[in-house]
DNA sequence: GGCTTCACG
DNA sequence: ACGTACGTGAAGCCT
């Protein structure tokens, strides 16, 4: 049958907008939006292959349908420049294209797309409607499918609905479906329906009596209350509300089906391809016929070859990269972590390495090395312990490098690295091996190959493109050279190091808590007078505001808010709100570290956790599998599970934390005479700040007085806002403000400084940490408050949370050589920000202890003293 | 998978 | 008028 695809133009165009980072071409152009509306319709276009293709788009002028609807509730919201800018560029593309496209003075797309469904329906054809709004599910038939895409964790699926899928998910036909909506109304669109009447209710009178004019002939059968006296009372309402949401089927648009034919010349045409290549979406252009041919890669399995064979294959391959001074390597591990593979890319020939007995990956990267060949990885820090890298070898890592460039991109993998910097597009590792690791005799060998072969030579191609940029600017140079390539092994150490538990310990205490638990749950069911889930908080919220009635359940999109902030001010209300409390914190020790942490103990009875160097805006490092950053520390039961995490024999443990290490890198960068004063002479900052804020000598200062001034210093680090304040110390948003005011008075250079932070990252674009780590703001050009004020307080806080993270990774380097310099066994095992941990030898604790503290304190000179503070004990409880 | 909650710095 | 403190990761529920 014949197929019409008819696309919903604004509603695509938002969806990309909404649903892709920020970008622009080279001159300012944002295309993000444009990208996003491509991707869905090849998408589309692949599999359905239409021979009839429509779009319509709204007119931006107000529309009837608005009209009549200014009277409830005024004006439309107008669009970001942003994304209304990027309008005429897809317009000029589908035309360029030959895809016709429908826009009408006084019509919504909605109407064009419902009367062009009716036109291809009536001359035979099969229809799919696309868009990312509901309301046009009224519009599906069996003929007619509306195709809804949905972004899930950067995957796009695709919701398919014929007029029978309809039915099955709504419970009401499509045209029923008009009167749900018109009796429960629609926010974003601005259509009123009937008060307190939400989905549920809305759904269960539509799928009872059919139609809004059935119900109001049975409105006696409703029980009385609020929602029948407002059905009375919005009668009217409820019939306009329908009109409004009924999409027309009738226009006259003067466009006939003929009218919409595509053909693949027209639309892989070189005009079209001239405009893609204008926006830099590089990715589309294979699609047509005009691009330059690339080079074809040459292939060559290297086990392929005979024995006098692989002698001159791999001469040729030394020979290439001595040519070419680089070569890219992607090895692949299977699930037991071996090496199994690698390709190897140098130019346009790629080698496919099987490490099955004639040949290995390794020796041919010990002897790349030995030519001086620079290899670059993708990720080199997983590969240390397969190839004997060393950090005097000649590599490069081209993920940390990418990540220094841009530090806000989701991920660094291969086709993450060749869409930002080569502008292609190839599937994930999961698209093409699956999720799992690799097992040899498991994967489709053309699959496979293809994976290593778009790897690597997305290792070799971007080499050139990020390491130009990293080494032109002299700041990036030195943050990848003088801390970021070092840390890789640094990290590497710590994750094959790890730290041991005591596993004993830990089931022993998971065993009272799972006693306690049971307990509290009993105690909690007696009081609410009915057994439920007490981790659903859907649930609970149920249970303590609608059946106990307690003082108003606050906020949350979704429902009540149960979190321990609104808990802990319902304590005196009900018995049961302590014992909830108690049982959230039990539960969360249980499950998150006693049970979580148990299942990650290896074979050697240790916990060996990934440290991630490139996920954070900031630069900080990040734990994962498990997270070790965040072991309980604050309250009491929490931090007994510290006693859990000890030291191999022979050795204790010794740790060093930094004193306030964020204040001071403002305070050094901020030049502020009082603040730099008040470090240098030692002094309690919260004490100094709360004498000065509230206007009491040093030993007038109260507990209370300090723990507010506490506030406002961790306050002006998060970028202060008097809201923020307010709420975390629970006053007044003017008193909050009031202290604020006292604080700048008392730093006056503070102020200057994070104003000038913001002016910068305004103009910039991004802001800098003090070694010159950049992070973009694109919120800042928001047009949205929201997102602009977000912006604000990231250009405040970034460059000293980032300041910070640089120090410590600096003195995380120095430790480590320090300790590889004096051949001393103790190692360096975990960082926790501002801390770092080393499992030290008995015979080694003195000599560690000063080298920890000697390193951290002298890593860099600022104009205040950094002081670490070193504590050494026998389990990570008493070490610190 | 999105949302909520909560553990850490 | 808007509606938040900055940076993370894991677990559990629910659609």
């Amino acid at each position: 049958m014949k197929k019409l695809l008819l696309i919903d133009g604004n509603s695509i165009m938002n969806r990309g907008y909404y649903g892709l980072p920020e970008m622009t071409n080279h001159s300012g152009l944002h295309t993000n939006a444009v990208l996003g509306f491509l991707n869905i319709i090849f998408k589309i276009i692949d599999e359905e292959k239409p021979g009839n293709i429509a779009v319509a788009f709204d007119l931006h002028a107000p529309t009837f349908r608005h009209k009549m609807f200014e009277a409830y509730k005024g004006t439309r919201k107008s669009m970001d420049p942003e994304l209304r800018e990027q309008f005429p560029e897809i317009k000029k593309l589908l035309k360029a294209m030959g895809v016709t496209i429908i826009e009408r003075e006084g019509l919504e797309a909605d109407d064009i797309i419902g009367t062009m469904s009716v036109i291809g329906e009536n001359a035979g054809y099969s229809v799919t409607v696309l868009s990312g709004d509901r309301d046009l599910l009224q519009l599906a038939t069996d003929k007619v499918l509306i195709r809804i895409p949905k972004t899930k964790a950067g995957k796009t699926t695709i919701e398919d609905y014929y007029a029978s899928d309809v039915m099955e998910a709504y419970k009401v036909t499509p045209k029923e479906f008009i009167d749900l909506k018109g009796l429960m109304g629609d926010t974003s669109d601005n259509i009123p329906g009937v008060p307190k009447v939400g989905p549920k209710t809305a759904e269960g009178f539509i799928t009872k009596y059919h139609s809004i004019e059935g119900l109001y002939e049975h409105l006696d059968e409703i029980k009385a209350g609020v929602t029948k006296q407002n059905l009375i009372e919005y009668k009217e309402q409820a019939f306009l509300s329908r009109t409004l949401a009924t999409i027309k089927l009738d226009c006259e648009l003067g466009v006939s089906i003929e009218d919409t034919a595509i053909s693949d010349e027209r639309m892989f045409s070189a005009e079209a391809y001239d405009i893609l290549n204008e926006l830099e979406l590089k990715s589309f252009l294979g699609r047509f016929s005009f691009e330059e041919k690339k080079d074809e890669s040459r292939e060559m399995l290297l086990t392929d070859v005979n024995a006098d064979g692989l002698d001159s294959a791999l001469e040729k391959l030394i020979g290439l990269a001595a040519k070419s001074g680089h070569a890219g390597l992607f090895p692949v591990t299977d699930s037991d972590g071996s090496l199994i593979g690698s390709a190897i890319c140098i130019e346009a020939d790629i080698f496919i390495i099987r490490d099955m007995g004639a040949v290995s990956t390794g020796q041919i990267y010990r002897r790349l090395q030995d030519e001086n060949i620079t290899v670059s990885f993708i990720g080199l820090k997983e590969y240390i312990n397969l190839l004997d890298i060393d950090e005097e070898d000649e590599v490069f890592d081209i993920g940390v490098a990418a990540y220094l460039i841009n530090p806000l991109r989701n991920g660094y993998e291969y086709n993450d690295i060749a869409r930002d910097f080569l502008g292609e597009s190839y599937p994930d590792r999961k698209e093409m091996i699956g999720k799992e690791p690799v097992n040899i005799f498991m994967f489709d060998e053309e699959k496979f190959r293809k994976y290593i072969s778009y790897a690597s030579s997305t290792a070799y191609r971007a080499y050139d493109k990020i390491s130009e940029e990293i080494f032109a600017d002299e700041k990036l140079a030195g943050l990848y050279t003088d801390i970021e390539f070092p840390l890789i092994f640094v990290l590497d150490s710590m994750e094959k190091a790890g730290i041991a538990v005591n596993r004993e310990e830990l089931v022993s205490f998971g065993e009272g808590l799972k006693e306690r638990i049971e307990v509290l749950k009993n105690m909690i069911y007696e009081g609410a007078g009915e057994e439920f889930n007490i981790n659903s908080t859907k649930k609970l919220g149920e249970i303590l505001f609608e059946k106990l009635g307690l003082p108003n359940g606050k906020k949350t999109k979704t429902g009540y808010s149960t979190n321990a902030e609104v808990l802990e001010k319902l304590k005196n209300e009900h018995p049961i709100i302590s014992l909830i409390l108690e049982y959230r914190q039990l539960s969360k020790l249980l499950s998150t570290y006693v049970e979580g942490l148990l299942s990650c103990v290896a074979s050697d009875g240790r916990i060996h956790s990934h440290f991630n160097q490139t996920v954070t805006a900031t630069g900080r490092i990040s734990s994962t599998e498990p997270n070790l950053q965040n072991i309980p520390m604050r309250t009491g039961i929490g931090r007994e599970l510290r006693k859990a995490f000890v030291p191999k024999e022979n050795c204790v443990f010794v740790d060093a934390d930094y004193s306030q290490i964020e204040l001071k890198c403002m305070a050094h960068m901020s030049g502020d005479e009082k603040l730099i004063g008040a470090f240098q002479s030692g002094r309690d900052i919260h004490a100094m700040t709360a004498s000065e804020v509230f206007g009491v000598s040093q030993e007038d200062v109260t507990s209370d007085m300090r723990r507010k001034a506490k506030a406002v210093n961790f306050g002006i680090i998060y970028g202060i806002s008097a809201f923020g304040l307010g709420q975390d110390l629970d006053i007044s948003r003017k008193e909050a403000q009031d202290y604020i005011d006292k604080y700048f008075e008392t730093y006056p250079r503070v102020k200057v400084y994070l104003d000038a932070l913001i002016a910068s990252a305004k103009k910039s674009g991004s802001v800098s940490t003090l070694f010159g780590r950049k992070r973009p703001v694109p919120e800042l050009s928001s047009s949205n408050f929201m997102q602009r004020s977000f912006g604000e307080r990231i250009a405040m806080n970034s460059p000293i949370q980032g300041t910070a993270a640089d120090i410590i990774k600096l003195a995380m380097i120095s430790v480590y050589e320090e300790l590889a310099k004096r051949g001393l066994k103790s190692r360096l095992i975990l960082q926790i920000h501002d801390e770092l941990l080393i499992e030290a030898y008995k015979d080694e604790v003195e000599e560690v202890s000063q080298l920890l503290k000697e390193c951290m304190e002298k890593v860099v000179t600022l104009s205040v003293p950094l002081t670490a503070d070193v504590h050494e004990g026998t389990s990570l409880y008493d070490a610190k």
